[in-house]
DNA sequence: GCTTCTTTTCAATAATTTCGGAAACTTCTG
DNA sequence: CAGAAGTTTCCGAAATTATTGAAAAGAAGC
């Protein structure tokens, strides 16, 4: 790898790209290696996401792995060649939805779930001596579920819209907002 | 604390929640203060928060000063009383608009600062021997920015029309997406 | 204004969790 | 079987998070 100003800008957003993932409970390497597939003009053997972030096979391995199930990489072959090779979705809003699916329902569904469960919990509590308590507690339940619930129905509308008819719902949202 | 079923399904949503922040990076412990005062009915001082979540003095401190900055909870004085009590936004929408701009600040502008550097850094790289890979990076980086742009513009919106016109709002999008 | 009592903050230490590397193990191919 | 590529496991390192104890800050009473 000779050191560019191409090479350097390339490092400088993998960098950033793992660091912002890292706060968002993304593994850095994780996001590292996807940064790397995405700006990549043509595909990446494990040998190449070694080679460019100093990580260790086995480290590789199971980070790519995670990028399969998650859907974010494809694993091509090459014919002629035994190495498996890898290439990222490039498509932002195909990136943005698969992202999207996973950790609903991976983060978010588990919480739909638990607050539907809390609620019947408190079903029969209506006539205990912690009336007012439970009251305030059951709307602050409702509250989340309807504004979980409504935020779910947006993010499924705008990814039908996708960047193609975004320029006009932006038009219509902001007719809303005015 | 009694061991109603009131008790057990207040716990176990404070639960939940902490969970789920975890796997967006953010701290349980936070989490958990956080979600204990938005199902309350009442101010907690520090004490409250030490006894139902089994921390120590100095981790519910720190955590209580934590949400204090992300301005998701806020002091109050009682009268007669030396104590600090605290009490959360309950408003989800507030949470949620407080929770976007922060997040915004701190994790996704320096992505985007640096994603603008990042195609500074090639821009005279246009002559050398790798054209062609430079010019997949510089769109790949474009693709980017516009949909970092794009989604920045959108959160605006819905956070204008919030609650209130989101019935409308929806009714929109589902027209544009139908 | 000073003392005393209470609460909060800070700093050092400890514990827990996460992450990565080395190496053993498996699979595939010739 | 040999050799290469990929996977998994175990263990140590690093980062994160929490506890403890001491210092600082605030409020009430004298």
């Amino acid at each position: 790898m000779v050191d560019t100003a191409f090479e350097k800008s390339k490092a400088l957003f993998v960098r950033r790209w793992g660091e912002m993932a890292a706060s968002w409970g993304i593994s850095r390497t994780m996001a590292e290696i996807h940064a790397l597939m995405y700006i990549s003009a043509k595909p990446l053997c494990t040998d190449d996401v070694m080679a460019q972030l100093q990580v260790s096979r086995g480290n590789a391995s199971m980070n790519l792995r995670q990028l399969l199930d998650w859907g974010l990489i494809d694993r091509i072959h090459q014919r002629g060649d035994r190495k498996e090779y890898f290439v990222a979705e490039t498509e932002v809003w195909e990136i943005f939805e698969t992202i999207t699916r996973e950790r609903r329902r991976r983060e978010l569904q588990p919480v739909v779930d638990t607050i539907d469960q809390c609620q019947e919990m408190i079903e029969g509590c209506a006539n205990g001596d912690l009336t007012e308590d439970v009251q305030v507690y059951r709307d602050r339940l409702n509250n989340m579920q309807d504004f979980l619930g409504t935020m779910h129905g947006l993010l499924n509308m705008v990814l039908k819209v996708k960047k193609s008819g975004l320029g006009r719902l932006a038009h219509s949202i902001s007719r809303l907002a005015g």
